[in-house]
This record gives C-alpha cells, structure tokens and sequence, in this order.
DNA sequence: TCTTACAGTTAAGAAAAACTGAACTAGTCT
DNA sequence: AGACTAGTTCAGTTTTTCTTAACTGTAAGA
C-alpha cells in the first residue's frame, strides 16, 4: 500500500496556510518571505502534485476552494507540527532539554565532582539525567554497550577500542597503614588491602609498589575505599588510596607518601555525536578543574 | 515567534521512518528507492536541517540516537498524515468523494433530469452534495458568490460577467389557455399570466409574443408553473410554458401552438477549476441528453 | 473610454537541492 | 592478511526553487 507519498515539501504548506490567512497572496508572500512570483509558482506546484485543483479565482484573486479544507487542515497541523520541532530542537541544541545518561567512579562523584554536579542539576532540571556510579571497567562496558553516553573514570591501561579518552584530572595515590610505620621504607610495607584484580587503580598501584620494591601480599579486596579504610583500621592490612579518599588519617589510619598519581579521563564513544546536554556536563567538569 | 521553520521535506522524513525500521540503511534506501549514497547524503541533510545530531555510529553502522524519538514520532506522524491526504486526495481526484453545490431550475429538477439525479445519488453515496433550485436569476448570483458550484439554467439574455455557459439543452414554450382558442390567430390571445419580471424564460416569451403581433397583457405573475397552470384553470388568463411543465392538456388547460424555445445551460464561474465531482455530475446531465 | 493600478502569472536564468554511479573509508569476517 | 560490507564522499547531472522582469486580466478613476 506504500505507493509513493507525494513530495510535499514543508514550504509550500506553509505558503498555504499564509495564503488561507491573507487577505491577498502578495501579503501572503510578504509574510512567508518570498516573492509573489515564488509563492504562486510554489502554490502551482503543490496543487499539481496533490493533484486536486486547491484555488478559485474569483476576479482578479485566487481564493482556497471550499472543499478543501482537507488539504488546509493537513498543512496547519504539518506546519503547527514543524513549528514543535523547531522549537524542541532549539532548546536541545542549547543544551536546555535532552537525555543524558552519565558513569562516574565513585571518588568523581563524591570526591571531585559533588558541587559541579549539584549545579549541573539545578541548572538545567529539564535535562533528564541518569548517573551510574561504579568501576572504570563496567563503566566502560556501558558505554561501548550503549547504555551510558559519558564517563567519568581512570584511564584504562590500554586503549578500548571504540573508545576515546580526553584526560579530565591527575590525583595521587598515597599509602594508608595502621600507624607510623608507613614512614619505613617501602620493602616493610603490607601486607595490602585493595581493589579488585581488573580494576585500573589496582593495576597502577601494583606496578608502582613493584617500583618501589615493595613486597605485594594481598589479603582482602573491595571495590569500596570506605572498606577498604575499615579493614586497615582493623590492622589487618595496607592500602592504597587516591587521597580524596583516604580523609587524611584517621584512628587506625594513617596516610603515607603518594606513590603514584591516577589519570582521570572522560571517556566517549569513538565517533559518537556531539550531545548538547553532553558536552554542557563535560564543559562544566573541565570549568571546575581549571 | 515565525522564526524560519527548517524546510524538511517529506522526502526526509521518509528515510528516517525507513531507517529506523530497517536494520540496515542499505535495505532502507531500497524500502524507499533510491540509492544507499541518497540516502545518506538525505539524511545527513535532515540533521544538519534541524540541527540536533540524529544518529551514532556503533561498529559501522548507524542508528538512531536514543534521545530522538521526538524526531522520529515527529516523522512517523507527518508521513501518516501525508499517506492520509494523498489518499484523499485519490479519492477526490476520481470523483468518489467531494463537495458538490449545484443549483437547478425547478424544470430541470422535476422535469429534465429527476432520474439522472436520482442516480447520481445513489452511486456517489460519498459526495457532499447540496442541490438548490431557484430561479436562474438568483442561481446565477449564487454562482458569481461562490455558494454554488455549478448551475443549470435559462440561458441568460446577455452574458453575465465572470460566468462561462455551455449549452445544455433546447425546450420548446407552447402556449396555454383555457379551451381550444388556443387555435387562433396571435393577435387574440392574451391575457397573460406569466412568470415575473426579471425571469430569463419571461424575456424570451415576451419577445416571441411580440414577434407574433400578440397583446402583452399580463394579469398575473408567480415563478412556480404550477401557480400560472393553475390560474390558467381558473379562467383569468393564459400563460407559456415549457411542454415538460405543461404536461399536456387537462381541465380548463388546453395547449396550442410552440411559440419559442428555451435554451438551458450549465453555467459556471469563470476560470472555475475543474472538480470532479462536478464534473462528473455535468458528464451524466449530458449523457442522459444523448 | 482611456488610463492607471493592482493581483497574480509566465518566462528566463541563476542558485540550491537531490540523485546516481564510482571511488573510498572503516569495521567485520574468515 | 584478504575479502566483504555498511556507509560516505565525490563528481557530475537532473530537478526544484527562487528572483527579476515582462505580461495578463480585473477594477477603479477621470
């Protein structure tokens, strides 16, 4: 039943419906912006390829024919339709509407980011937001899943394929153990508490531990940081922890050298369109760094 | 608030509802029938048009950015409601639906055409028809308004500005009168009941009586030939009329000689366009005619 | 009746848009 | 690696749409 559609073109309804709400076409034309000429032959056009006569000329005017209101009623409901459109896109363009599903690492949401986001959200309450919070590496995976637009997290230690990265922030890592023992040198560290095998941080911390020849004794692991603080205030071990993290120290906790800095990037899809709402958060973090 | 709303063609929106029912944009281009190339460069067209990004790409293919559905119900809803006017207007174009306001005289009504009528009804159930009968007189000021779209009449003495007549058919007038005087020379008969002043049929009996040296008295007037027939069969005078509205003889009605004839026309507004339903109905007036 | 003004159309040409086929880029599959 | 494929870009052609200018037909004055 799909017998092609008439290639009506939103112009020429909207010179029809001008023309319905002019006293004289050349008052129509002035008002859609044309001149008389290209309004009658855009008028022309249309009658012939809806291919049912539209006009009377009674005297020296042309009036819309009773019995097509049909046709008019059409073109006010396109171009009324139109005019939501362009309206809609207005203000996604701008970044005033749209969707934005963001990933975030915890230590972004709570520990660089809390006050950029609490204004993100004010300020734009018609952008309709979603935030996952979790792991570089599953952020990752929602985002070449399509399930999260950005993210916030450490740059992976080989590039994701798919993936573009655009480093966002440096922060270090330091040492927290039970007491001032972590002031002795790094050989009489651990053993370690510390994030899951997979997780990017780890897989820095490791290999700066390894640097500094510090043994690498393992013997609990979360992907929580308050966890892993609690675990070293039971004494059951070290940790490595960026330093928003880690508060300073604390009973049971005490900080020691940074030994490693993390990169935290913002991470896209490769090629992915440029979101208004997007690049307003991106925009937002970098403005918040600087 | 008439900022320039974006020229998006029907065309257009189109590929985007094809697109995102199509798993691949090749398979869309052939749905809608052109090539892959103009599909692309179309669409690419349409986004740049309303300015909002449209698709991402996953892998080497693109699909519809989630966050775009108002585009897409935008287009869905267009192209349904151009699907429902180009079917309207199919419809229109061959006559099975329409508006049609006729005007006819009472002679053709009742005399000429009531079967050709009848049956145009009946087989355009559809059609919006709306059937005034007057005088020609004030047919015709309905057809220089605009309240009628056609006309059947008398042929008007002179040609009336803005109406072009087509020849329809030729009655003959025969003289009526109260008994079998209706036999004798011109010059005795009279006098007259006759249709008012002003009445096309009036001038042209008027100007045949005349010619026959006949006395023009007139002691009555109605418009409705059932009125002058029935004024005849009360003996105050004689009339003309058309031998479709004589219906022969009768009591205190005898008919005698033809003295004119009538022509009666299908007059329409001039550079009116051509409608098919009206079309349609003066197509079957002419072939009852034949 | 002649002139003038006006509403809309037609004509000619320029500019913009849309299409096709061919060459090309970049993921995918084997 | 190599063949494939989805989609894009390019070049050139056709179609559409616009502008200006000349034209037609109607109305309204003088």
């Amino acid at each position: 039943m799909s017998r092609p559609l008439p290639d009506l073109s939103i112009r020429q309804l909207e010179y029809l419906v001008a023309v319905a709400g002019s006293p004289t076409w050349a008052t129509a034309a002035a008002a859609v912006g044309v001149s008389p000429s290209a309004l009658s032959q855009g008028l022309a056009e249309l009658e012939r390829r809806v291919g049912v006569p539209l006009f009377d000329r009674i005297g020296r005017r042309r009036v819309v024919r009773p019995g097509v209101e049909t046709v008019l009623a059409h073109a006010r409901q396109v171009v009324a339709l139109t005019g939501d459109l362009a309206e809609w896109a207005d203000r996604t363009r701008d970044g005033a509407i749209g969707r934005l599903r963001v990933g975030m690492i915890d230590a972004a949401v709570v520990g660089h980011f809390p006050e950029v986001l609490r204004e993100f959200r004010s300020q734009h309450p018609h952008i309709d937001m979603h935030l996952a919070v979790a792991p570089s590496g599953s952020l990752l995976d929602g985002l070449t899943a399509g399930a999260i637009d950005m993210v916030v997290c450490v740059q992976p230690p080989s590039p994701v394929r798919g993936i573009d990265t655009v480093p966002l922030l440096v922060e270090d890592l330091a040492v927290y153990g039970p007491d001032e023992r972590v002031d002795s040198p790094p050989t009489d560290w651990g053993p370690w508490v510390m994030f899951p095998e997979g997780s990017h941080t780890r897989s820095v911390i490791v290999d700066a531990l390894r640097n500094l020849g510090s043994p690498i004794e393992i013997v609990a692991e979360s992907h929580q940081p308050e966890v892993l603080r609690a675990v070293v205030g039971l004494g059951l071990g070290w940790t490595v922890l960026p330093v928003v993290q880690g508060r300073g120290s604390g009973p049971g906790l005490t900080r020691g050298r940074v030994i490693a800095c993390r990169r935290l990037v913002v991470a896209k899809r490769h090629g992915a369109a440029v979101v208004p709402s997007v690049d307003l958060l991106e925009r937002a973090l970098r403005r918040d760094r600087a």
